[in-house]
DNA sequence: GTCTATACCGCGATAGAC
DNA sequence: GTCTATCGCGGTATAGAC
């Protein structure tokens, strides 16, 4: 509780923080919180551990760091589209559908991120609630005004929809990318995407 | 590749195999791979470290053959209660649906278990693929038929009816119970599983 | 602030008595 | 087969020079 965590020093050193969380995220996201060492993530980050111990408490205090910060990152990119031109609500979503299966196959980080965040819920639940709130419940908030907004439909429930929109995609993912089973399951993501469509819009 | 392992001996020491399995299960669960020592797996089957390493080549070994085990033990229980008897199909899913959301909740070891799976998924991606094939797979097969053979509904598709029903379920439990995200999101599992009913059932 | 060097502990795995 | 004792390594964290 001394020195530089909530409020990044102002100073020329912050560009070390970086490295280290840089180095840090490298080696978290590969081998999880007790499969990484601090001598890896100094020799990532490209200083030595003392430097990684000056600017950090100690390696819990670090990945806390590190998860607050990739968790408000990823929490700007996504829906912001979806108040784009009004067209078909159905085309808006597909258009959505798509471009985060798309994302979630281009960046395998942000697969391996998954993995990480579910693997430590149980060591740091606080992380995982953090992860909720700026991932999950924004998405969630969205949708749900977005369906509630929608005409052309006599909804069950918005929640409901978005629920089960959100559901089926990042189930999708759970396990043909993270899980590796792509191969395993039949379903493609052109099937899914459209049943999907048919099964919301009446 | 030496002794013990695909068919467990015959004899009486299979009784120790099965207390170094119980121990590693308990202590795999919470602490996950990397996290767990050898050491707190010997002291929670109550037997000394070289007992277990006469029984399991290595740690990787220990691992998997503990997983496999479980993957077979969970394989068999859940869906059989699909072919009930023929009542409304509807009441059919909500029996389903409650009994699998109550289950989630009177077995954190359920909940535990998946935290393992999907944060080792990558250092094991086999495992992960044993895991698809013998949870997800046989439910999504068993449920793709129940929705062919469900007459009152033209279903966009019976795979995409099944994939949407679990990936509703999968995604709740996820983010509530893994994520214990349970107050900081709207939505209770009755309000999603009558919601589910409605989507699904004209 | 940043480095090198090190204290100290717990890890996976094994040797050897029984 | 099972134990106790131990090896060698790599872990987190720190001391002290600069």
């Amino acid at each position: 509780m001394k020195q530089t965590r909530a409020k990044p020093d102002r100073d020329l050193s912050a560009e070390k923080t970086e490295a280290i969380l840089a180095g840090a995220m490298q080696e978290f996201l590969v081998h999880g919180y007790a499969g990484t060492s601090m001598d890896r993530v100094a020799a990532a980050a490209q200083v030595s551990k003392a430097t990684v111990y000056s600017h950090f408490q100690d390696k819990e205090s670090l990945f806390t760091a590190l998860i607050q910060q990739m968790a408000r990152q990823k929490e700007l990119f996504a829906i912001h589209k979806l108040h784009g031109p009004d067209d078909d609500p159905k085309d808006t979503l597909r258009r959505f559908a798509r471009e985060m299966m798309a994302r979630a196959v281009s960046d395998p980080q942000m697969v391996t991120f998954f993995r990480l965040m579910i693997g430590e819920s149980g060591r740091f639940p606080e992380l995982a609630r953090l992860f909720i709130e700026h991932m999950e419940k924004p998405a969630f908030e969205t949708f749900t005004q977005f369906f509630a907004a929608t005409p052309d439909r006599r909804h069950p429930d918005p929640q409901v929809c978005a629920h089960v929109f959100m559901g089926a995609l990042v189930h999708f993912l759970m396990t043909r990318e993270v899980m590796h089973g792509r191969d395993l399951l039949g379903l493609d993501a052109d099937q899914l995407i459209e049943g999907l469509m048919q099964l919301i819009f009446v």
